[in-house]
DNA sequence: GCCAACGTTGGC
DNA sequence: GCCAACGTTGGC
């Protein structure tokens, strides 16, 4: 089982519509880096799900449905994939982009880093601390 | 709206 | 095959 963080434009694909949906097909990538990433995700691998832009926050999770295949929306001749997703969880507690940066464990992660990579890698440690995060109490 | 970072393209 | 120039993306 391996984690991911899938990204989102919060105005064209919200994680509500997602939930409202149930599942979806992840087209439209375009970048050989992600294209790597879809390609090695497994049936049941859990995606954090990210808005960019306007949101700029991981707000929920998703699982893997269906491993890469062809992405009808692409150029034939070119090999764009895309994977289906299955709506997991909405979190009711969002972990903005500002706050990964400021933690000392999540600083490193991809998206960090990466700001331009739709489809990162996630460690394990990463995840576990994502999720730990979200699902603070308050007081 | 600006600009830094990144990916792609094209000339050599 | 290298690298400069360019276009695009995404955070601010």
């Amino acid at each position: 089982m391996k984690y991911w963080l899938i990204k989102s434009e919060p105005h064209k694909y919200p994680i509500a519509q997602l939930q409202e949906e149930g599942s979806t097909f992840w087209d439209g990538v375009r970048n050989y880096q992600a294209r790597l990433n879809l390609l090695a995700m497994k049936k049941g691998d859990l995606c954090l799900y990210y808005h960019r832009n306007e949101g700029k926050a991981i707000v929920g999770l998703a699982r893997v449905l269906r491993e890469a295949y062809a992405d009808h929306t692409a150029d034939p001749a070119e090999n764009w994939v895309m994977v289906d997703v299955g709506f997991e969880e909405h979190f009711s507690r969002y972990l903005s982009l500002a706050e990964l940066k400021a933690h000392p464990l999540l600083s490193g992660m991809a998206v960090v880093k990466n700001s331009r990579l739709s489809v990162c890698p996630v460690s394990d440690a990463e995840f576990n601390e994502v999720i730990k995060l979200t699902h603070l109490q308050d007081g």
